[in-house]
DNA sequence: GTACTCTAGATTGTATACAATCTGACCCAT
DNA sequence: ATGGGTCAGATTGTATACAATCTAGAGTAC
C-alpha cells in the first residue's frame, strides 16, 4: 500500500503532499474512515513512510478544505457534517447557483458548445440505468461547474467547487433514492430549457427545485441512518 | 522591526506562521508591497528572524487565501488582481449577499440586535465626515457581513469574509470618492428598511445597487490610474 | 549575431532533531 | 470519595541540514 501511494504520487503528483491530500480526500470521501476518526501526524508518517513536513502541509491542507476539523493539541480528525451544517452547504450552492443560471439566461449563453455536451449527456441519460451512484453523482457535479463555468466567472467557480467537493460524499446519497436519476435528467433538462428560452425567473426555479430535491434527500436519508443506529 | 514583529507573535497568535501571516496580508493591504513584489522563504526567514517551516506555512496559506500566488520555482508574488478579476469578485460577493437579503426579508428578522446596531450606526455616519477611509471601509464590510450572520449561515459567511478580505483595499478606494460615503449610508439604510418591510425584490434590487456602485467605483478609479501611469 | 549547452546559484521539497505545550491519568491529601 | 497537584506521554511548533529541481546567464560554436 505504502510503494503503491509512493509510486503514484511521483507519477501523477508534483510533491507528496499534494498526493497525501488526494489520498486522503478520497478515503474520507468513500467512508474509509469513520466520522470523527483522529489522524496525527506521526501515525500518517508512518503509514506512508514520508516525514512530518509534507504530512503536515497536507493536513493543513485538508483542514481548510473542509475534510478535516483541527483539535488544538489533540491532532486533526475526520470532520463529521452534521444536518445544519449540509443544509448550510446546499444553501450557499444555492446563492450561487441562482446567479449563475440568471447570468445564463440574461444573454446569450456563451460557451455554447459545453450547454449543448450537457443536453445530450442529460438526454442520454434518461434511459440508461446502468451507473452507479457515484457515477451519477460526479456527472451531476459536472452538471453544476459547466454551468458556472459557462458563466465565466472563475472565482465562483472555484468558491464552488469547493462546496461540491465536501458534497460528493452526500450526492451520493442523493443517487441512491428510487427514481432521482430520472428525476434529475428532467430536471437538468429543464434547467437548459429555460436558460435557452432566456426565461430568467423560469430558470432560477429550475434550478432551485434541482437543489433543494436534492438537499431534502439528504435530508431525509440521513435521518433515517440515524433513526436506524439509535433503535437498537 | 523584527523584535516587534516576534514581541506581537507571542501576545497576540498562537504561533510564528499566524503572526507572519497577519503582518504580510496587513502590509500588503496597505501597499507596503509593489503589485508583482516577490517574496522568497529564506528572505522572510532573514527579516523576521524565524526558520522556514513558520515562513512556508505563512505562504502557502496567503497564497489560498488569494494575498499571493505561487511561481513554481520562482517563489511567491504578490498578487495584482485585474479589471476582470476584481469584477468577478464584486460577482460573487453579488450572488452571496443577494441571497443574504432574501432570507433576511423572508422571514422577520432574527438577531434583531445586530440589524438594529447596523441602524444606528449607519444613521450617525450621515452626518459624520470625520472617517476615513479605510474606517469607512471597514465599517462597510462589517455592515455586509453582519447581515450575512444575521441570515445565520455559517458557511455562507465564511466564503463572504474570504472575498471580503480581498476586497478591503478596492472598497478603500471607493470610499476616497466623493460623497460615496454619505450615497452608502443611505443605500445601507434602504436596505435595512426594506428588509425590516418584508419587501424581497426591493431588498434585492437595493442591494444590488449598493454593490454594483462599489463595482463602477472601483473600475472607473483603476482606470484613472492606469491611464495616468501609461501617460508618460 | 544567433542559438545552443552547461553550470552556478536560487528556490523549493523533504527529512530529522529538538523545544514547547497540552492532555489525561495517577497519586496523595483531605 | 473528592479535589487538586504532578508527571509522563502525546502532539504540535520550530530550527536546520540536505536533496532535488529549476532559472538565468555566461560562454562557445557556428
Amino acid at each position: 500500500m505504502v510503494d503503491k501511494v509512493n509510486r503514484m504520487a511521483k507519477r501523477q503528483f508534483s510533491n507528496l503532499s499534494a498526493s497525501i491530500v488526494a489520498t486522503l480526500k478520497e478515503r474520507i470521501i468513500h467512508w474509509q474512515y469513520p466520522p470523527e476518526h483522529r489522524l496525527t501526524e506521526a501515525e500518517l508518517c508512518q503509514k506512508f513512510s514520508v516525514s512530518r513536513s509534507p504530512v503536515r502541509e497536507a493536513l493543513r491542507t485538508l483542514a481548510t478544505d473542509g475534510f478535516l476539523k483541527k483539535m488544538p493539541n489533540r491532532g486533526y480528525a475526520v470532520k463529521q457534517y452534521n444536518f445544519h451544517e449540509i443544509e448550510e452547504l446546499y444553501e450557499v450552492r444555492l446563492a450561487l447557483e441562482l446567479y449563475v443560471v440568471e447570468c445564463l439566461a440574461k444573454r446569450g449563453t456563451a460557451k455554447k458548445d459545453d450547454v449543448d455536451a450537457l443536453k445530450r449527456t442529460w438526454t442520454s441519460l434518461l434511459n440508461d440505468s446502468s451507473k452507479k451512484d457515484e457515477a451519477l453523482a460526479r456527472l451531476d457535479t459536472l452538471f453544476h461547474e459547466t454551468l458556472a463555468h459557462a458563466a465565466g466567472n472563475k472565482s465562483l467557480l472555484r468558491h464552488l467547487h469547493a462546496i461540491n467537493e465536501r458534497l460528493l460524499l452526500f450526492r451520493m446519497i442523493d443517487f441512491g433514492k428510487a427514481h432521482r436519476a430520472e428525476r434529475t435528467c428532467h430536471q437538468h433538462l429543464e434547467i437548459l430549457k429555460r436558460i435557452a428560452a432566456k426565461d430568467v425567473a423560469g430558470a432560477r426555479k429550475a434550478m432551485q427545485q434541482n437543489i433543494e430535491e436534492g438537499r431534502n434527500n439528504v435530508h431525509a436519508a440521513i435521518k433515517d441512518a440515524l433513526a436506524r443506529a439509535y433503535s437498537f
